[in-house]
RNA sequence: CGGGAUGUAGUAUAACGGUAGUAUGCGCGAUUCGGGUUCGCGUGAUCCGAGUUCGAUUCUCGGCAUCCCGACCA
């Protein structure tokens, strides 16, 4: 991609209506707009990165055997009002509207009953539910939740994209060895998309479906959450649960808990047959008895955990992306030298050759701009590697080569730059 | 939802109740060409509504919006 022609531009300036690291730089890099408060906007880059992590978790889940869908978000209140929770007292955060004849809806904050509904009408015998792998669907949707105040930037929006996993299984072996694997998926995730160094797996407080829960923390002092880690063991506790019996229960020594400011980038929730049962979600076995289904739910906000990693990731001159959410892999920057011809060939030709190998690139081919001002802008875009082509680099041998993450770059030429960053070619 | 703060060119910011200024962006021209180069000319703004006043960006009230703290967070 020629950033002369990517319709976003970079702004100097940090908006004066974000505080939040994570909504100042990728509006400042032009990956995301802010339309009003907790609603923003992806461009161009900002979808490329959202997609790309859309993708990882979408591996992961096939990788488990989850088989993906895609409900709707306008919802049925029948259905939430057999489970109890088309109520505002019961849910807060409901965004409710009205047909043209009067009768109300929702917009979707979570699926589960709108899921049980539709599996009910597949679902009535064992052999239905297999028993040896367990039956787990997913989705990525956007989600509408009313918050009382929207805030951090994309990190807490009233609208938002959330990939939701449900699993239902016969029997609560099933569900628990499902769930410990799942536990493994989504700490795979967080290594996938870099930040699983500083993330880790939080006991917390299951809400209204469980009595505990497991959520995923990633340390970063701007979070909203507080919670208790052993750095040992990697296992953290969340603050709202955090006492002697849970922490005896963990096996954890209250000397060795670190407390830590973190994000909560998943959670994942035991569901039982709590809606199942409210919407007769149930199985008939061998012996002709039912049964209701038991449930997980998994969810991760994909666009939450986009803003986290710029928060955590950034430094102060801009984004550091990580290589596999990155939207380029390399920023290509081309500095003219007066009216030098050769530069802008040599950029051009080295361009064409890196698109021909199939190697993101995005391309810094403006005119009139000063070197400064590419070099600023690739530092506030993240990209992991970048490249400079000017008459110092032509005259050293090559293309100035320099991760994104380092200090220095170093000179390189056109054949060996294709070998570092084409691996098995 | 309770508390606090703020609304001025595209963006970021000034202006005792008295001519709305600066930077940046954008347009034109020159200059420069490895860390947001320099210069000239131009463009462009007081959230909405009421009140006080000779006169309101400024004071008062209401609305709307945005941010922050708290509460909430399935």
């Amino acid at each position: 991609m020629k950033q002369s022609q990517l319709f976003t531009k970079t702004k100097k300036e940090s908006p004066a209506d974000e505080v939040s690291k994570n909504a100042e730089l990728l509006i400042r890099g032009g990956f995301i707009h802010k339309e009003m408060a907790g609603v923003y906007d992806y461009l161009p880059m900002g979808l490329m990165v959202l997609k790309k992590i859309e993708n990882i978790v979408r591996q992961e889940m096939n990788a488990i055997g989850g088989q993906e869908i895609s409900m709707t978000t306008l919802q049925n209140p029948e259905l939430f009002k057999k489970t109890g929770r088309w109520s505002d007292d019961a849910v807060d955060c409901w965004f409710k509207t009205k047909l043209k004849n009067d009768s109300e809806l929702g917009l979707g904050f979570s699926h589960e009953e709108p899921l049980v509904n539709i599996l009910s009408s597949f679902i009535s015998s064992y052999k239905d539910l297999p028993l040896s792998s367990s039956l787990a669907i997913y989705q990525f949707q956007t989600k509408f939740r009313n918050e009382l105040r929207a805030k951090s930037g994309i990190l807490r929006g009233r609208e938002f994209l959330m990939k939701d996993m449900y699993s239902f299984h016969a029997t609560q072996k099933d569900f628990d060895s499902f769930y410990e694997k799942m536990q493994d998926v989504y700490k795979n995730i967080y290594k996938r998309v870099g930040i699983g160094h500083i993330t880790y797996m939080a006991f917390a407080s299951g809400g209204i479906f469980s009595k505990y829960s497991h959520e995923f923390q990633t340390i970063a002092p701007t979070g909203e959450d507080t919670i208790y880690v052993d750095e040992n063991s990697g296992i953290a506790i969340n603050n709202e649960v955090y006492n002697e019996e849970v922490i005896n229960s963990l096996g954890l020594k209250k000397e060795k808990l670190v407390e830590q400011r973190a994000i909560e980038v998943g959670n994942i929730f035991e569901l039982k047959d709590r809606f199942s049962k409210a919407l007769d979600l149930s199985y008939t076995d061998e012996n002709g008895k039912k049964h209701n289904v038991l449930m997980g739910c998994y969810g991760i906000g994909l666009s939450r955990l986009m803003g986290t990693v710029v928060e955590v990731l950034s430094d102060d001159l801009g984004i550091v992306w990580p290589e596999s959410i990155a939207p380029f892999q390399v920023h290509l920057l081309v500095l003219q030298s007066g009216d030098d011809e050769n530069i802008l060939k040599e950029a051009n030709k080295l361009y064409e050759n890196l698109i021909k190998n199939n190697i993101e690139v995005l391309f810094d081919d403006r005119q009139g701009l000063s070197a400064g001002e590419k070099f600023a802008d690739a530092d506030l875009l993240g990209m992991p590697i970048r490249l400079v082509v000017s008459q110092r680099s032509i005259k050293d041998g090559g293309i100035e080569f320099k991760k994104r993450n380092e200090e220095k770059g170093k000179i390189i030429s056109a054949h060996d730059l294709l070998v570092l960053l084409k691996p098995s070619a």
